[in-house]
RNA sequence: GCCCCCAUCGUCUAGCGGUCCAGGACGCCGCCCUUUCAAGGCGGUAGCACGGGUUCGAACCCCGUUGGGGGCACCA
């Protein structure tokens, strides 16, 4: 429980991350994960996780392991932590309450903290009465209690809370991302560390683990800029008593925004890391779409993989500035690591997706294994996200394939449809051989020599005949691997969706 | 209200006093390719918030203004 030596190796970096588990994870929080990681790892430093979870009322059992799969899923792989152990467990705060009532007696003792009476309705109205703005908070009136003074509320039956004395000195920091910040002596009141009820607070708590857990270097976001004065001056009284070794330094990073000029809210459905998961994001993607989040790694560059990141990593060259979250951005890098994926790597990713659907198996037959490393090349380049996968190579997985009522509309809709129907369904019918080239050709002599249509004209109803959707893998290549009986069988029903024709 | 942070194309950014009539990416708009949709190729659109300094010289340094944001609990 003292300051260990050992924990911060001179010139280390030990960074940490230290979430909540309370419900739904933020991707701002997980940006902040990412780039404790990548410092930690470009420093050649460690990593330690955290579970901050204080607060009874709100955290869950539940969160916490969806929070620990999240990292793993992200790759963000940590030094000590759940799971993984370490010299300084246990790693999850509802498990060192001990630690913090010893260290919060030890503060009181050496007169760093004090017992404070005042209820935040009584502050109020003493800010009132001296005609202030009740905004600024406790007064620090109970800083010179008498022990009668304190007796005499015990009598009430109050029981106190426990303050941190703040110095009248200015507190100021170098910032790893802003450069010099600085609070101005008696502008931040004395905070309470331990409540009435002896459950210790989390701007305590906090400072306390890290000292503990040697973290040299806190990266955070910067809503929580304000708060640092206070840890500043916590984190001097612990090293007076020999807790801490010391201040570690901060960093802090720009706020990811919503859609307005609002900080990204839980509330807000973008915020949700579970739902780019869902839909397929690749944890490299994301990586680096996160990572672009206030920082950069070339100026003419902003493909790269974690490996990438975590060799150009530098903290000092964070931006200061607020960044929006912009999907349309994290599509399209998405999109490009996709599209980088060898076929086997990307057949494995997919197939959780359509197994979902029950288009395939998990892990799939051979067959669909054959159709899916066939198609794979011609599907990758026109995906977004994984879950892209399902209705766009769907319809070969099943014969229960739903036409598009709006690609129904615009390619079966007239009388030409049935022509172009018919006409494919005489061509393929017969086909000697049932290869892709065979199938163009055949298609090609059929309806655009045969019939005078133009290309996108001829083949836009047979498009959707077969896949559905005006938007497939290409044609022929789709149709050799769906095979002769079940393309004509397709062709056919779709001939008979066309209305006020013979086959109607 | 008080404290603090921020300020380059619509968005994310490069730029760390001259090499910038400001570079890249996303988006958007054209064109090419083309069996749809994409992808790809080519081209285009659009920005240093304002005002003072400092300097031979400022997007870059300083001050102010304006604007935006965050924080002000016995939540985390």
């Amino acid at each position: 429980m003292t300051a260990d030596p050992a924990a911060t190796p001179s010139g280390g970096v030990t960074t940490r991350f230290c979430p909540s588990p309370t419900g739904l994870v933020h991707v701002g929080v997980m940006r902040a994960a990412l780039f404790n990681w990548a410092h930690a790892r470009h420093t050649g430093g460690r990593f330690v996780f955290r579970i901050e979870d204080t607060d009874a009322a709100r955290d869950s059992e539940e969160s916490y392991r969806h929070l620990l799969d999240c990292l793993r899923w992200l790759g963000l792989d940590w030094d000590e932590g759940p799971e993984v152990g370490g010299p300084h467990g246990p790693y999850r705060q509802s498990e060192r309450h001990e630690i913090y009532r010893d260290v919060a007696a030890r503060l009181l003792e050496a007169g760093h903290a004090y017992e404070s009476f005042s209820t935040p309705e009584e502050v109020t109205a003493r800010r009132l009465a001296a005609g202030q703005d009740p905004k600024l908070g406790y007064d620090n009136a109970d800083r010179l209690l008498t022990e009668e003074q304190k007796a005499a509320f015990r009598a009430e039956g109050r029981a106190p809370v426990l303050r941190l004395r703040m110095p009248d000195t200015d507190l100021a920091w170098d910032d790893l991302v802003r450069g010099e910040v600085r609070f101005a002596a008696g502008s931040v009141p004395d905070f309470v560390l331990v409540r009435g009820n002896g459950v210790p607070l989390y701007p305590f708590v906090n400072p306390v683990d890290d000292a503990l857990m040697g973290i040299t270097d806190v990266l955070r976001g910067e809503d929580l800029l304000p708060s640092t004065p206070r840890q500043l001056a916590l984190y001097d009284a612990l090293t007076d008593i020999g807790v801490a070794p010391g201040r570690p330094r901060f960093g802090h990073l720009p706020l990811v925004m919503g859609e307005g000029n609002k900080k990204l809210s839980k509330r807000d459905p973008q915020s949700n890391f579970d739902v780019y998961r869902e839909r397929g994001f690749l944890p490299e993607g994301m990586v680096n779409y996160l990572a672009l989040l206030g920082w950069s790694i070339a100026e003419d560059r902003d493909i790269f993989s974690p490996e990438e990141m975590v060799a150009a990593f530098d903290v000092r060259r964070v931006s200061p500035n607020p960044a929006r979250f912009d999907v349309k951005k994290a599509e399209a890098i998405n999109a490009t690591h996709l599209r980088a994926l060898p076929v086997e790597d990307f057949v494995e990713r997919v197939v959780p997706f359509l197994a979902r659907e029950g288009l395939v198996s998990d892990p799939p037959t051979d067959e669909q294994r054959r159709v899916l490393e066939a198609i794979a090349p011609l599907a990758q380049e026109r995906m977004i996200v994984l879950s892209d996968a399902v209705g766009l190579v769907g319809f070969l997985f099943t014969d229960e394939v739903e036409i598009d009522p709006a690609a129904a509309e615009k390619q079966l809709s007239g009388p030409d449809a049935a022509e172009v129907l018919d006409a494919a369904s005489a061509a393929l019918t017969d086909l000697p051989e049932w290869t892709a080239p065979a199938i163009e050709t055949a298609l090609k002599e059929s309806l655009v020599d045969g019939l005078g249509r133009k290309p996108r004209q001829a083949f836009g109803p047979v498009r959707v005949a077969i896949s559905g959707r005006t938007v497939s893998p290409p044609l022929y290549e789709s149709m050799e691997q769906l095979g002769r009986e079940r393309t004509l069988a397709r062709l056919a029903a779709a001939r008979r969706l066309v209305p006020g024709s013979a086959g109607g």
